[in-house]
DNA sequence: ACCTTTGACAAC
DNA sequence: TTGTCAAAGGTC
């Protein structure tokens, strides 16, 4: 009889025991009873009960079920590490590293995998004389190479498991081993900086090397990626590629598909359904994936022999989760690699400030590409606007963009006009009284959206009609203020009615045969003119386009967000580098009221360095990452009154508490104070020192769980302050 | 007397 | 987190 130790899916410290007949593995998969509801959950420790002192063995119960899952000891690391880190319970850390279908009671998990054998014709196979076409067509193919079951059912149409049993049987064919993943067919060349880079990162791979890859857009990144995971493939070992959107994904999946024709990769992201992410896991974990390209929860991907990870695009911000387990997946891919001892390659051509930092540090290692892929291909100029001396329209756009787009449609270019804001109009208002497009969920303006002709709340997705009057004092005449993709779209309609133009916002761009068929539209040159918000900027390669306007792209500068800037100024390197990747050249139109403003200076000069310079001495100056390590305390109610008693209780505490080498801001309500119904308020805790940042959130951990009339959250190395 | 809301507390 | 329990407050 043993005694087990149990992890269930609540946000406490504590864990549970239970009895066993069985021998369990540690992460094996259970089900008990807790308080009198049967639930999921995971070994944490076993001892024999004989040993056991903590409860008393007689009413301590059975555990009810048994599972074949395991949760492997290298996963079950990396959520204690990231249950400590983000200071989040090792209960719910775990349950968020695993696929769905694990975490349910009564979710079917005896899912048998897809077949993955591999056939090959035998010596007296070579000699066999098939019947059908079908059939003499697999085995022509067969005596050229092997075929894997699911290569047999293509090119027969059925399921093939009648006809290779039967071949089994007489001896035509025989099973054969897993062609290797490494096998190429292209061959591609890399430039000199390329394969300097592949070259000394291909030394380290059999030890933990983060590496820093800054490369300007256009540069060839993918390429080192490709080349790198060719070499991990030839050692038999796994990569794990983290992306972070899913736009980007088909593409992405496609061309490492076509590069490794024999491998097998698997597409980890939210657009995955619950049963093909449960098989992907099964499959990493026992090592038949070859490579796994996906979103930051696929940090969580148990492999068999994990060789390499690769982070592209590493100052994105959608690598941190900002709910439940607030973690950021760069940084717990950190973690990861330095355990495993393997490399970790962090791309991008605006690497984070924190990133950076590292490489000063010493932390990193950092690899430059300087150069564009394409040869001739140049950096795009950079022509700032100053709209001091060139008014804007009614659609925001000023002279010289106007005419830059009228050449670039006589030259029969691709422009696109960047502005970072979907709908028709931010706000609608009535001028007489005052009356604007309040969203009632939220403290924020309802957008205009004049095609569904309906107000709309980005924040909670409330949506009304469009009121015919003013609600308030029943003037027919309302006004829309600012400026939004589609009235930018019907604006260019009408200015330049021959033109071919397409938006792509959230509302016109959402799933993925949406992209396939604009990257098709755009191939075949039937578009002139492209509207967008930041979803065209990323990773996206237009051969033809040569000209971007940047529309509205002042409001970042003077930001509450200190990181405001610096996203602005990576969005527009990656908007600007979508001009002039093939042999044309590229010209971006950057309209500002505020062109002095170093960060379009910057800009202008494509000095990523100095940028980056600037901004540091600004940060250090401030006391703001990455010179200090911060956490947010938040606090939400759907109550305003429970929300102000949270914040006077949480001051009190922080007085109470030893605050040596920290800085504690006094809790404030949050900047979006009113968000889909609830109040919310934060208190920002700050350090020279993550040592002492950590062990003050541990001493206020116990005093935030008496908290417990409203929701608290602790957010660790928040990226909205 | 009876019903609904609220806060405190415990889970093996 | 979820669920129970008792006290408190309100209604018939």
């Amino acid at each position: 009889m043993y005694v087990v130790n149990l992890v269930f899916d609540i946000p406490l410290r504590h864990h549970y025991s239970y009895l066993s007949d069985e021998y369990l593995e540690i992460g094996q998969r259970v089900s008990a009873k807790l308080r009198n509801k049967e639930q999921i959950a995971f070994v944490n420790a076993i001892v024999e009960a004989s040993q056991f002192r903590d409860y008393p063995v007689d009413k301590l119960q059975h555990l009810s079920q048994i599972y074949l899952d395991i949760i492997p000891k290298d996963i079950i690391s990396l959520c204690n590490f990231a249950a400590t880190y983000y200071h989040h319970s090792f209960g719910s850390t775990l349950f968020c590293a695993i696929p769905a279908l694990l975490r349910k009671i009564n979710s079917r998990t005896d899912i048998t995998l897809p077949q993955n054998k591999h056939y090959q014709l035998t010596e007296t196979g070579k000699t066999y004389t098939p019947r059908g076409k079908k059939q003499i067509n697999l085995w022509h193919q067969l005596s050229l190479s092997s075929l894997s079951w699911q290569q047999i059912k293509e090119m027969l149409g059925v399921k093939p498991d009648k006809l290779i049993n039967d071949w089994l049987s007489i001896g035509v064919i025989c099973e054969s081993s897993k062609p290797l993943a490494a096998t190429i067919t292209t061959t591609i060349t890399a430039n000199e900086e390329q394969l300097k880079i592949i070259n000394t990162i291909s030394n380290h791979l059999d030890e933990f090397h983060p590496a820093l890859l800054y490369g300007i857009t256009g540069s060839g990144k993918t390429e080192v990626f490709l080349q790198l995971i060719h070499k991990v493939l030839i050692k038999q070992k796994q990569a794990l590629v983290l992306i972070p959107e899913i736009n980007l994904t088909p593409q992405l999946a496609a061309r490492f598909q076509a590069r490794f024709p024999l491998a097998k990769i698997s597409v980890l992201n939210s657009e995955v359904s619950e049963k093909e992410r449960y098989i992907n896991w099964l499959q990493a974990k026992n090592g038949e994936t070859d490579i796994i390209l996906g979103t930051r929860l696929s940090i969580f991907t148990p492999f068999a022999r994990l060789g390499l990870i690769i982070v592209d695009e590493e100052h994105d911000a959608s690598f941190k989760q900002n709910d439940s387990l607030r973690y950021h997946a760069r940084d717990l891919a950190i973690y990861r690699a330095k355990t495993l001892n393997i490399p970790i390659i962090m791309a991008s051509a605006t690497p984070s400030l924190e990133s950076l930092y590292n490489y000063k540090l010493g932390k990193f290692h950092l690899y430059k590409l300087t150069k564009r892929a394409v040869s001739n291909a140049i950096l795009p100029e950079i022509n700032i606007v100053n709209l001091a001396h060139y008014p804007v329209n009614q659609a925001g756009i000023s002279d010289p963009a106007l005419d830059a787009l009228a050449k670039c449609l006589a030259r029969k270019e691709l422009a696109l006009v960047f502005i970072n804001r979907r709908g028709y109009a931010p706000i609608l208002s009535c001028y007489d009284c005052g009356w604007i497009s309040q969203c009632k969920n939220c403290s924020s303006r309802m957008v205009y959206h004049n095609n569904s002709n309906n107000l709309k709340c980005h924040h909670c997705g409330y949506q009304t009609r469009v009121p015919s009057a003013c609600p308030k004092c029943h003037n027919q005449y309302l006004h829309t203020i600012g400026h939004g993709t589609q009235k930018l779209e019907e604006f260019l309609a009408h200015q330049f009615p021959n033109a071919k133009i397409r938006r792509i916002d959230r509302d016109t761009t959402n799933r993925k045969n949406d992209w396939q068929e604009l990257h098709q539209e755009i191939n075949q040159h039937e578009i002139d003119i492209l509207v967008g918000t930041q979803m065209l900027a990323k990773g996206h390669d237009f051969p033809n386009l040569t000209l971007v306007v940047g529309i509205n792209i002042d409001n970042a500068l003077f930001s509450y967000d200190f990181r405001a800037s610096e996203d602005m100024f990576n969005i527009l390197t990656q908007v600007t580098g979508r001009a002039g990747r093939a042999a044309k050249p590229g010209q971006v139109i950057l309209q500002t009221n505020y062109s002095d403003h170093p960060v379009y200076q910057f800009l202008q000069k494509h000095d990523f360095e100095g940028f980056i310079n600037y901004t540091l001495k600004e940060r250090k100056q401030n006391q703001l990452p990455p010179f200090t390590y911060q956490a947010l305390i938040k606090l939400s109610s759907t109550s305003e009154k429970q929300l102000i008693r949270g914040m006077h209780e949480l001051s009190l505490i922080q007085k109470k508490l030893n605050s040596k080498n920290i800085t504690v801001f006094p809790p404030v309500p949050a900047v979006m104070y009113k968000l889909h119904n609830r109040y919310r308020g934060q208190m920002l805790i700050s350090s020279k020192s993550r040592e002492y940042l950590h062990s003050y959130l541990n001493q206020l951990e116990p005093f935030l769980a008496e908290i417990n009339y409203l929701t608290v959250a602790i957010d660790v190395d928040p990226l909205e302050v």
